[in-house]
DNA sequence: AAATTTGGTTTATATTATAAACTACTTTAT
DNA sequence: ATAAAGTAGTTTATAATATAAACCAAATTT
């Protein structure tokens, strides 16, 4: 039987986030809209529902006058994001 | 850059329902409902999204007399769910 | 100093997933 | 023989989610 897989990372764009933070120590917002080509709007809710769920940190400063956001992944992302590969696995291995 | 992931593919019910196929040669309605725990009705409407795009078979006859729908994954099926695998692999994989 | 760009957030809308209600028929119990 | 319950689904309504459009504040360019 197939376990349930996170919903709050089965989503494309939220996904696409933790697949970019997994693989850094940091990255920028504006970063992130490059890579994921997200537009701005939908990148603040999907960041805030990881930051919500404990998944990201998200810090806020300024980079001289401009605002700069500044993501990385918390251990217990690190941790969902690990199982929720595990869990998939079990849907994509075709025997 | 990250691949879009077929979206008719991402979700977690037409995803269970296309790796049980992609196992077995057929699978019937009730089958694939005992396996994946979702609701006939739930069952119902994502298996007419996976056969209106091709994907997967569904044929209806009678075992005895109750009403026996059999399910199978096709080709383009078979493509779809090897190119969202490779797809999902680049998100999944950290380096 | 008006227009545009940057870096966002908030809010409204479209899409999607899910559950509830229903249909049609069969089996079992009364 | 008929009412009650079960099987195998479909249709429709609602909840959840994703996405885009509109907006804000400040900085930069023309």
């Amino acid at each position: 039987m197939l376990k349930e897989l996170n919903p709050l990372l089965h989503s494309q764009l939220r996904l696409a986030i933790m697949s970019i933070l997994m693989n850094c120590e940091q990255a920028s917002f504006v970063y992130i809209k490059e890579q994921t080509q997200a537009t701005a709007g939908n990148l603040s809710v999907q960041l805030d529902k990881l930051e919500a769920a404990g998944y990201i940190k998200v810090e806020k400063s300024f980079q001289g006058k401009k605002p700069l956001t500044t993501c990385s992944v918390t251990d217990a992302g690190k941790l969902a994001f690990e199982e929720y590969v595990n869990t998939l696995r079990d849907y994509l291995d075709v025997k």
